[in-house]
DNA sequence: AACAGCAATGTTAACGCTACCATTTTGCGG
DNA sequence: CCGCAAAATGGTAGCGTTAACATTGCTGTT
């Protein structure tokens, strides 16, 4: 019967939950740790105490002496537009699993001041380790400019060497090679590409690879329209290419949205597809396969790059030596290509 | 000249930047916390070893202190398919600049298990307040059985009255009216409706809206289509509406994905929309605009839902009476809508 | 029956911060 | 030049946990 003075309301503490069970408060810690060893008698009453009082463990106070938070920073970079972004999810079921917590930042432009800020953020908060998405050249900058001891994982097409750091990323190139080749396999001998935005990495690979495969089977470079991802510059873009004299009678779509904007280019234009122009995508997105016509594209598995990016991360946490094998996308065929029309 | 035994690394603390700067670490809190009197010289002083010590204030032993985490739990159901979740990104935002971090918990299935498991794992890590998505009713009972003390914003639906808890959504009543009366004033008389998995408030919502609508306009029932918000399913229920005999003359669907799907099963069938066929969204998602033809549809204005969700979030954290007001969609108009053809 | 040796439990001291109160310094009117 | 209030600074005690070590209570061996 101790006597409590009636104090303001506080969450019950291990010395609470000692108290209750008549035992020390390390008892209780052992208990609650699972570590050590306690009978199964005192285990019972320590964890009818705690049942009792609804005990929690603070995990303020735990990240205290343990300076370990049990959280990981996820630093977002043009969230919504990006297939990418998420991958976030399966990140974080897969962190929950193994008991951390996951915080976000998502950056309306990834530039170097809001990676920078980001970063510090989470180094305020003492995340342990971090994730970040790095699509251009000057984010990346930033980044391993940014993390100092903090382990982390950089989602990125660009290079990393850094120790502590690793990059991890879909194997673009063989992705748009994948597209490619798929194209040049139906005959096709003038192919546009609809690029995404020229500072990102992806875009970038993507039209290399689109110059390069064109190059290597002795073809000259075909028509190209710039734009953001999005369908809308997919649109205008394609419009302008296939109202040119010499249209192509291929797109190669940087992303699913261009690749839609395509579609109903072709359309308005009174250009049937696949029959008369041959379109291909860039990242399935959900209703890909719904458009008129179903969208052949190449598809990046989210869910194993969220898995290999979150085992990257935990064997960095713990200093072993981490090298990733980037994630292969794969195509999806479906409807928007055919052989090329003979002329 | 302070003799330090030459320990592990371990950043510094205050008492790390007092030494370095010859005053007390209560001084250093001043200055860090900016609140209290500081002269200049000593703030100045304080500053610099803070700046040559790289020092952070260790959050967790400030949260130990306060009880307060500065942290928002934000518990997302069904992530990917629907498009509220990407209110979740302004949420972040938002908070971010508020001096939050953000912790996500993001559910496949908004499960009761997986929402309790969420909460838990929250209250685990002591956070100062929630944001649930809760779009079924199971989900929604879940949640308010699960949040206790923690201020909690559920974005819902459904029907809330608990103290500490404050229900916040699209006024999907309005929308769908508005997706309606668009039809209507065309002159339709015979609308389906593609409705979304039966078990979401929005989904139910939106087809009774549908069915009262059309009672009002003492029209008989149309056709109705289940699915799950997807195009996939879109198209196979918009295909077999439109192949029964007395096919509508439009079709509102209960998301743009699945009106997409309306929208090829039309072309499939040589129905031309929006000639033969008005077809009108609910989302307006990337990509919309560029469909053939462009989705007549209703947007959900994210990003004000976003800010009031942590307007209403703040209040509740201090204690304040929030009442929030529903927020209005708005109604996109685009091409798929035509008048009816008078038979 | 005494005692090593181990299992089970308890004691104590950090961890780095804030809150509260005590003390020193400063400015200024008389 | 003193005194006194106000401003500036310092001291100390927790917050709730883990970790290292100390102690107690058993078992089994000789």
């Amino acid at each position: 019967m101790t006597r409590e003075p009636a104090g303001v309301k506080r969450p019950p503490s291990m010395l609470d939950v000692a108290r209750a069970a008549g035992v020390s408060h390390t008892t209780v810690a052992r208990v609650v740790n699972g570590a050590g060893t306690v009978t199964a008698r005192t285990e019972a009453k320590v964890l009818a105490a705690i049942g009792q009082l609804h005990y929690r463990r603070n995990a303020a106070a735990r990240a205290l002496v343990t300076r370990q938070t049990q959280t990981i920073g996820v630093i977002l970079a043009n969230s919504l537009l990006s297939g990418p972004s998420s991958m976030f999810v399966e990140i974080e079921r897969k962190a929950r699993d193994l008991g951390y917590w996951v915080s976000v930042a998502s950056l309306a432009v990834a530039s170097s001041e809001e990676i920078d800020a980001a970063i510090n953020h989470f180094r305020d908060q003492g995340v342990d380790a971090m994730v970040v998405m790095a699509p251009t050249k000057e984010s990346l900058k930033a980044t391993l400019a940014g993390i100092d001891e903090t382990p982390c994982v950089v989602v990125t097409s660009g290079r990393v060497d850094q120790p502590g750091a690793v990059a991890l990323n879909f194997d673009q190139e063989a992705g748009a090679k994948m597209a490619m080749a798929h194209l040049l396999d139906h005959g096709h001998r003038s192919i546009a590409h609809l690029a995404g935005p020229l500072d990102e990495f992806d875009a970038q690979i993507r039209m290399a690879v689109w110059r390069k495969s064109l190059a290597k089977a002795g073809l000259p470079e075909g028509p190209l329209g710039v734009g953001n991802w999005l369908a809308d510059l997919g649109y205008s873009e394609a419009r302008r290419i296939l109202e040119a004299p010499d249209r192509p009678t291929a797109i190669f779509g940087g992303s699913d949205q261009m690749a839609l904007g395509a579609l109903r280019a072709a359309f308005d234009l009174g250009i049937k597809v696949p029959q008369d122009l041959s379109v291909i995508g860039f990242d399935d997105m959900p209703g890909s396969g719904q458009l008129i016509p179903p969208l052949t594209t190449v598809r990046q598995d989210l869910t194993l790059m969220g898995e290999t990016t979150l085992g990257a991360l935990t064997g960095l946490i713990e200093g072993e030596a981490v090298t990733v094998a980037q994630v292969k996308p794969s195509l999806v065929v479906r409807a928007s290509v055919a052989p090329a029309r003979r002329p």
